[in-house]
RNA sequence: GGGCGAUUAGCUCAAUCAGGCAGAGCAGCGGACUCUUAAUCCGAAGGUUACAGGUUCGAUUCCUGUAUCGCCCA
């Protein structure tokens, strides 16, 4: 800490040992704050310029600007509903106390109990009448004007942030919003919200590298969970029927502007349905939360128009292949006349791949980036969804689809795998690749085996990120807006 | 993991191209001001230029390394 940080705090603490010396708390317990901001707003909003309401009323925020006329001043607070100004008269204060607001610093939260007026220039503001001073800010916040721009500190202090920059706020406050709209979207069609664990003996449901830990009791290593799939189709097999959880996934990658090592995740189970009725649950689980959330389904992403009303277009991924990218490729194709087209097209691809996942990268790197409307990508090959019912009429893929929007992968959906001796088969391929070289492989779970060998309903499933459907709702690019405290590499010092 | 870029006062930014006393606004401090709202005016203050080295008479500026952050790629 150098030293003019410290002189500016050397200034506030003085003011606080001050306080303290007459015997003020500078940190009170409590102050019955009848009033937020905008219930103020909302009540007196009305007054004509000059007019002033008889009933007194208590409120209370933080101090955010305070602006000095002699003998009256204004001040403006803000809480969570919005900002409000206070009218500071001497004359109704009184000298000593009047003195002692304007001793006061921005960031400090006060409690105020005055009468709504608005004054003659027609702000709706609080006169004063008696104050309180209920936290003492001892750290100066950043600047009224240009607020807090630096990304490393707005992830690092997002309180700062949070108190600096309303857009941040809203942000967050929308992601409530939308996930509350996702709850209710699903309960009121009778699923039910379940907890699976957490710490996973066997990580499973979804390719990717997971956090290791360990249980000193058991001595035991726990992987944190990549997907709750399986085992929210192990109460899929208890005949539960429809059940939901919304909660954090943990994988163990990169950090980027889609990526947060821990992130939400929707994943939703309905028995007696497959992945067409998972196109229409999700399409009504997000035209609902953008309902909600921002009141329309025409929105901005990214200077784009993103119109979420219309009947989502339905596409197999080796059409969208031809469409978009111009390649006409197929099954029946050999893996060296796929590679041939990648290696033509730039298209990066592992040696152990094999035809679908090379189909599926084409689609990945040539074809999803430039989807923008809402758009579902069927018929995903077999040989990267080893959880997914194979097409009758066509065994080289599944009954899946993702969801793309905004270029954006948002979510996965299919008919449930029910057979236990074909997922047998399909965890051994999955084994078969890992020796090949494929870390991501998943591994087999003979528990999960054994609860598909008592029978498990025709069952559809889906996935829904929840942090990329709350970006593409506010428009923001990168994942780190959308969540509370993204991770980023610990501070050297503090 | 690789490439490119950034790091200067509490905050937002200049100065770096071409090496020559490190500047402003806001915030803070002192003062004036009874309807302001990015209030205004006067005054004084505030710096390990991320860190560690190197080149140089002299480095915020050029070079090397490190750290963190950002963007792109894998």
């Amino acid at each position: 800490m150098n030293s003019e940080v410290s002189d500016l705090m050397g200034q506030r603490r003085q003011k606080l040992d001050e306080l303290s010396s007459v015997g003020v708390n500078p940190f009170k317990s409590r102050f019955e704050r009848e009033y937020r901001l905008g219930d103020i707003i909302a009540k007196y909003g009305g007054l004509a310029a000059g007019d002033e309401a008889a009933d007194l009323i208590s409120t209370a925020g933080r101090i955010m600007t305070i602006r000095r006329h002699g003998r009256v001043s204004f001040a403006v607070i803000q809480d969570r509903s919005g900002r409000l100004q206070l009218y500071l008269l001497e004359d109704t204060m009184g000298t000593e106390r009047y003195e002692e607001f304007l001793s006061l610093d921005i960031g400090d939260i006060v409690g105020v109990r005055g009468t709504a007026v608005k004054t003659r220039r027609g702000e709706l503001s609080v006169r004063v009448q008696s104050f309180e001073l209920l936290t003492k800010s001892l750290r100066p916040l950043p600047e009224k004007w240009h607020g807090l721009k630096d990304v490393e500190i707005r992830f690092r202090q997002r309180y700062a942030d949070l108190i600096v920059n309303e857009d941040a706020r809203q942000t967050l406050i929308t992601r409530t919003h939308i996930i509350k709209a996702l709850r209710s979207y699903l309960d009121e069609r009778g699923f039910l919200e379940v907890e699976t664990p957490m710490l996973q003996p066997i990580p499973g449901g979804a390719t990717a590298r997971p956090f290791v830990t360990h249980h000193y009791a058991l001595d035991i290593d726990l992987f944190m969970r990549v997907a709750p799939e399986l085992y929210l189709k192990r109460l899929i097999v208890g005949d539960m029927e429809r059940v939901y959880e919304l909660n954090r996934n943990f994988r163990n990658e990169g950090i980027s502007v889609r990526h947060n090592p821990e992130f939400t995740m929707l994943e939703v189970y309905q028995a007696y349905a497959d992945y067409r009725d998972m196109m229409d649950l999700a399409e009504g689980l997000i035209k609902a939360a953008a309902e909600f959330a921002r009141g329309t389904l025409n929105i901005s992403y990214q200077g784009k128009e993103l119109d979420l009303s219309s009947d989502w277009e339905r596409l197999t991924m080796i059409e969208s292949i031809e469409r978009y990218a111009g390649l006409g490729v197929s099954f029946d194709m050999t893996l060296e006349e796929l590679t041939n087209v990648a290696d033509d097209k730039g298209v990066h691809y592992e040696k152990h791949f094999g035809k679908g996942r090379v189909i599926n990268e084409l689609f990945e790197q040539l074809v999803q980036p430039g989807l923008f409307q809402p758009i579902f990508i069927t018929d995903y090959p077999v040989e990267i969804s080893p959880l997914a019912r194979k097409r009758e009429d066509d065994p080289d893929v599944t009954e899946r689809f993702e969801l793309v929007i905004a270029g954006l992968e948002l979510g996965t959906a299919f008919s449930e795998l029910t057979n236990p001796i074909e997922q047998r088969e399909r965890f051994e391929e999955q084994m078969k690749a890992r020796e090949a070289g494929d870390e991501e492989a998943q591994a087999m779970d003979e528990d999960f085996l054994r609860a598909l060998e008592y029978g498990m309903p025709p069952t559809g499933g889906l996935g829904l990120g929840i942090d990329r459907l709350v970006m593409i709702l506010t428009d923001n690019y990168s994942i780190r807006e959308v969540i509370s405290f993204p991770h980023m590499r610990p501070e050297s010092r503090l």
